[in-house]
Formats: structure tokens, sequence, C-alpha cells
DNA sequence: AGAATATTGACAACTAGTTGTCAATTGTCT
DNA sequence: AGACAATTGACAACTAGTTGTCAATATTCT
């Protein structure tokens, strides 16, 4: 039984490496006609969520990846005039990133598209089936940040 | 409570992510020692499922990647002598690939770390969330396929 | 205050994977 | 058999992210 176990947590890893393409491309596809990516609106989203600026570390923080590969990203958006960068007064070479007008009306498009989509996803799926595989995932993270 | 399912889904998606990313990084980990990467004994993990040699576009739809991407890793292995590419009297130019002797070796090294790795993860973790989990995974990734 | 240490953005090189093109091969249809 | 379409490996260019280095800025310790 202990097989069992290890043997089903196999299979999850598999699905999630997946799940992760799936959901990769699925998002290209929800937000290309906005012009946008999954990459981009995932470092929108990580601001908008805050409701706040933040510097480019903190982002990478909230997002789980590199704060390199977050700048990529903040400078290509900087740069399409999506996000805006404020002189931060506790750093002088870190400004905190905010979203210009017209990045919050890109996300505010972006957040119908993904919450339209995530009721069509959702339906049928019971609450209780996705609160126990929202938490089977979290334990599974928590422990694998804590062992690294 | 639409609403709340929605929500959930959207966590999970984010979930995914995050584990994604860490999975990867510790199964560079853990087979950094055998000189190899998640990239790499996943293709091979692909021909030692199926129990026998397959072609670059088989492992490819096996593990839902392009055939490009698997290409660039099966190159690598053969040049490093993990795989061998063996005559396909069905096709002359889409030859079957193997695990050599030494990738068979190598491979038993790798199953012995993941069974380990497997279960001290699953440590703790019940039965049924874990089949919950899994189940409600392979929903979501069977409608990504189906809507895509 | 001054020195050692950590954080930060720019830059470059790298891994992993995708997309598109090309020519060779294979499959299908009549 | 012959023509047209699909598959395949090589190659190149691309996105996304990581790692490492550097100089500038912040932080900490004494």
């Amino acid at each position: 039984m202990k097989q069992d176990q290890a043997a089903l947590f196999t299979e999850i890893v598999l699905k999630v490496f997946r799940l992760n393409g799936c959901f990769l491309a699925t998002g290209d596809k929800l937000v290309q006609p906005l012009e946008l990516t999954s990459a981009k609106w995932q470092v929108m989203g990580a601001v908008a969520l805050a409701g706040e600026p933040l510097t480019a570390p903190h982002i990478a923080e909230a997002m789980g990846i590199t704060r390199q590969g977050v700048q990529k990203q903040v400078n290509a958006l900087v740069a399409s005039g999506i996000m805006v960068l404020q002189q931060n007064p506790d750093h002088k070479r870190s400004p905190r990133i905010a979203l210009s007008e017209k990045g919050k009306q890109l996300y505010d498009q972006v957040d119908d598209l993904n919450s339209n989509w995530s009721q069509s996803m959702a339906e049928g799926l019971s609450n209780e089936a996705l609160q126990v595989t929202l938490q089977t995932l979290e334990i599974i993270h928590s422990r694998l940040l804590k062992q690294q």
C-alpha cells in the first residue's frame, strides 16, 4: 500500500508536467487576441493581485521564479507601455513596477477571459474534489520547498 | 458557489505552475550525480515504460510534447551512448530508439532514486486524497485536450 | 563613519521546448 | 503505376526561464 501511494504520486507528477504544458498553451491562445502571452499576463497578475506596485524581485518571489526571468518580461511590458516604472523612495536602483492605464484595461479583459474559462473548466467538478486536489497539491508543494 | 469552484480551479492552475517548476528542479538535483537532467530521464522513461524501442514521434506523443523537442534530447542521449538507434524495417528515415546497456543500467538507478523519493513524498498522504487528486487532474487534462 | 556583505538591474550564455522550412520517405487514392 | 498528401529528421529562429558575472546601491556590523 505504501507502494500504491508512491505510484499514485508518480502519476500525479507526470500529470502535472502535462497539465503545465496544456495550461500554458491554452492560456497563450486565450490572450492571443490581446497580443499577450501566458508569461506576460502572469507578471501582470502578480502586480494586480498585490494591489500595489512591486519591485522585480518581489514579483519573482510571488511567482516562484527567478528575478531575472521576471525582469525580462517586465522590460518587455514596460517597452510596450503596459507597465510603468515608479521611482522607489526606498531603493534608487529598484523601481516599483505598476500597471499603466492601458495595462489595467488590458488586465481587466484578461480577467474576464480567465473567469469565463475557469467557470467552464470547473463545470461539473465537485467543490470537495477541487478542495482535496488543491490541498494535496499544496502539501506536496510545501514539502518540496522545505526539502530544498 | 459556481464562483467558488472557478476560484478553486484558478488556484489549482497556479499551483500546477509552481509544482512544475519545483518538480523539474528537484528531479534535476536527484539525477545530477548520474549526469542526467529531468528532460533526459523523461525521454528514457518513455522508452523504458513502453518496453520496446520507439520512434521519436512516438516518444513525443507519449510525453505530450513536440517531436522536435524529443529529437533534441534523443540526439544528445545517442551522442552520449545512453540510447541507440535501431534500423526500422517499417521506415527508412525513422529509426527505433532504444536504451543501450549503459542506458538501461542508468535508468535502473534513476528508477531507484525516483521510487525512494516518491515514497518519502507520499508519506502521510492518504490513498483517497491522492486518488481524488489524480482523477481530478485527469478530468481537467482530458477537457483541455478536447477543447483544443 | 567605515568596512564587509547582500541586493539589484544589465548583460551574456545556457537548457528546454516550440514553430516553421526543407528534402526525403511513406501512405493514400484513383 | 502515378499523383497528391502526410510523416520524418535536420536545421534555424524563436519564447521562457536559469545561472553566472559585473558594477551600483543598500544593509549590517563594529
